[in-house]
RNA sequence: GGAGAGGUGCUAGAGCGGUUGAAUAGGCCGGUCUCGAAAACCGGUGUGGGGGUGACUCCACCGUGGGUUCGAAUCCCACCCUCUCCGCCA
């Protein structure tokens, strides 16, 4: 949530926010907003001229108590119809600010849609970043990304979309995973399988190396964490809530869609010091994803599932810090492509496409596919000020020993079946054959995947 | 599945119907002392909301939400959470 009062002093910007960051204005009605909360000031006014007569009518009770009672009964009805009234306007001046958007960015770029975001770079193996000339809005950089997959050598071929690589590799069984659990399932086995760990471990370690701190969160998570972070109300479609919750208590549980929710409810009702900021973790944990509302979308193979793992990084710290993790953040994604030579651009995303409400800056990592000559989501950095904080009510007390909200940042450091797909991609050769990412031989203890060397029975 | 105990401030821990925002101790901050530090002693030390230019003032908060009462940290109800013992289990 924002701030009630720079919602109040910043009614107008706030409007405008909504307007650009495409939020339903009968969801964040920032007019009727403004009523309830005059209202609500009022009320709480006229709730605590009550309350302060109630005390002294209590003190009266202890020489006098007939007298106190007459007295206190009637404010009781009085108090009790300023309540009802209260809390009545409470529920609905909190149910729309749910809807409000954070603050954004000021450099934030304007626009309608992913057409609009703008690009910060792009980079190509062995040839590095393009020049700035070459990048801009939409695809601007697509023409000068390789025409051919970059690590298959001077072989002139045709290449393979990464499901029928994943066939003729036999490591990705979505058949038998429809079978199993139904669409957008898949089972992972044999060379992918163990390509995913090998991705899991050499990022794992850059991550220790830098200083984060690993965390293995429940993946099972109550409402509040959800709201918190931002995924509710508006993605509340997208998450599993389960129908056996735990069989002492009546709170319903939902499967989360990224460790981040669980991630930074870790520190949910804490007061950190400062000196103990940045705080730095990572997780790898699987996600779950009801995909409602992408029927017909990316239903072959493994680009959107229902079930897929994710190391995510996150960052709790000061204000001023947030700048700074976002830009770390970055630089780990970066230093991930680099590692594995895939091509790469960063988008900056518009004001019309920038992710879930507490986004107040957000940037996409997004592979190219050489194969199929198009550009693939991988990863998304965000930064949400103290949106998510305030929600979730963390909080640190500054060196000069004053309470403020901590900022949060959260990038994926790896969505796994994605970056399978692109290597996939990127590394096959003429005869369906993938070579692995040089980064990868040590750790996976082999070069080339062949075909058929996973036989799947 | 069975039996019990408990949730109070940064922490430990009193209070169990009437100036209790809350004893006491520790921690932390400031001061005295010291060349400096430790020790000792003195003083201070919550969050949120409303009002006033301001010294200031009012209200709320003792797991959460209701209820009883003139008055609730203290009584009642529901819920959440933690712990102990037995059983079961990875």
């Amino acid at each position: 949530m924002i701030d009630p009062k720079q919602a109040r002093a910043n009614a107008g910007r706030l409007k405008e926010i909504v307007r650009l960051r495409k939020v339903d204005p009968a969801r964040a009605d920032v007019d009727r907003w403004l009523e309830l909360d005059a209202r609500r000031r009022a009320l709480q006014t006229a709730i605590d001229g009550l309350n302060s007569k109630k005390k002294k009518i209590a003190a009266l009770g202890k020489s006098d108590p007939d007298a106190a009672r007459q007295k206190g009964q009637e404010i009781r009805e009085k108090s009790r119809a300023l309540d009802a009234e209260a809390s009545e306007v409470n529920r609905e001046w909190s149910a729309l600010m749910d809807w409000f958007p954070n603050f954004i960015d000021p450099e934030m770029p304007e626009g309608q849609g992913e057409e609009d975001n703008v690009e910060e770079c792009a980079w190509v193996p062995g040839d590095g970043y393009l020049d700035s000339g070459k990048l801009g809005r939409a695809n601007r950089s697509a023409e000068f990304m390789p025409p051919r997959p970059p690590h298959s050598g001077d072989a002139d071929f045709k290449p393979l979309h990464y499901t029928e690589l994943g066939e003729k590799l036999g490591g990705i069984d979505t058949l038998q995973g429809g079978k199993v659990s139904g669409s957008r399932f898949a089972y992972l086995l044999g060379d992918i399988a163990l390509m995913q760990m090998a991705i899991h471990r050499l990022l794992t370690d850059e991550l220790l190396r830098r200083g984060f701190t690993p965390i293995i969160p429940p993946l099972l998570v109550r409402e509040r964490s959800l709201h918190g972070t931002s995924q509710f109300p508006e993605g509340r479609d997208q998450v599993y809530e389960i129908k056996t919750h735990n069989i002492e208590e009546p709170l319903p549980l939902f499967l989360v869609g990224s460790s981040e929710p669980a991630n930074f409810s870790y520190f949910m009702d804490r007061m950190l010091d400062e000196a103990e900021l940045p705080i730095r973790v990572f997780a790898a944990t699987p996600c779950f994803r009801s995909e409602a509302g992408s029927w017909g979308k990316d239903v072959r193979g493994i680009k959107r599932v229902h079930q897929f793992d994710k190391i995510e990084m996150n960052a709790v710290c000061a204000p001023q810090q947030s700048a700074d993790m976002y830009r770390q953040f970055r630089e780990v994604n970066e230093w991930l492509m680099h590692q594995l030579a895939l091509p790469y651009r960063i988008v900056d995303k518009c004001t019309g496409d920038a992710g879930y409400l507490a986004s107040y800056r957000q940037r996409d990592v997004e592979v190219w596919m050489a194969g199929s000559q198009e550009f693939m989501e991988v990863m998304t950095d965000t930064n949400t000020s103290d949106y998510q904080a305030r929600r979730l009510n963390i909080r640190y007390r500054g060196n000069d020993r004053k309470v403020r909200h901590c900022h949060t940042v959260n990038d994926t450091g790896c969505a796994m079946g994605r970056m399978l797909i692109a290597i996939l991609d990127n590394y096959q050769q003429p005869e369906g054959s993938v070579r692995v990412p040089e980064a990868l031989r040590p750790l996976m203890g082999k070069d080339l995947l062949s075909p058929g060397a996973t036989p799947v029975p």
